[in-house]
DNA sequence: TTACCATATGGCCATATTACCATATTCTAC
DNA sequence: GTAGAATATGGTAATATGGCCATATGGTAA
């Protein structure tokens, strides 16, 4: 009873780019983004982290490929490289809906 | 110029929901399981690791919502919680993609 | 040129993650 | 009851991640 599965590196490329989209200051980096295009001071000012923290989760989402950049002078400014990341965050969206409801469930079962 | 945003906590919750998918071995457990639930000495054998490790990775994602567990005798079947995880695969093929076609693009350029 | 602003990078430290081994727990079979 | 299989958990070591500070780099403006 032999599994079938794809190369390695397939599920690697996938969890980096799943890895990019862990950690709170990158979503809420994804977020402003998905209005308009912000350059790096804004996003600092957002996070509320030091710049070159800031500037290092952009890099992580630039390098796989979540970001892309335009300079305009001295100011670099990021925004979404691809349309899909509803698809993305609505799954999320139902992981903790339905989470939320189990716990809600469960804690009545006590009661 | 404040941007929007909401408190920290539910950027937390999402960047736990993916970081939970995060990891090769994740992904390829959760690429079997999409097809019928398995026990923990199937996914040990597909994954190829220790079995404390694997037990130890389907508990993250148990955790956070993403399995659930139905117990036969002294095996335990693990099984998708959510039915959405194509939105969320869908959009990691599209970054992927998208990216592929990029490097194709850049590396003709120097050609 | 110099001074200054915006961004990226290197160094370092604290913490988190992952792996394995050893062991505890739970169930089946005898 | 004991033996053994399936799974979970604790310990520990190696590596990865994330934060800040200091500094390098690239741009603007005088």
């Amino acid at each position: 009873m032999v599994i079938e599965t794809k190369p390695i590196r397939y599920y690697e490329a996938r969890a980096e780019v799943a890895k990019a989209l862990s950690h709170p200051s990158r979503l809420m980096i994804l977020e402003a983004l998905s209005e308009r295009e912000r350059c790096v001071c804004e996003l600092t000012e957002l996070v509320g982290a030091d710049q070159s923290t800031v500037s290092k989760h952009l890099a992580i989402m630039r390098n796989v490929g979540l970001l892309e950049t335009r300079k305009e002078g001295a100011q670099v400014y990021y925004r979404p490289r691809i349309k899909c990341l509803n698809g993305f965050f609505q799954c999320v969206e139902m992981v903790l809906r339905e989470r939320w409801e189990a716990d809600k469930v469960w804690v009545g079962d006590r009661e």
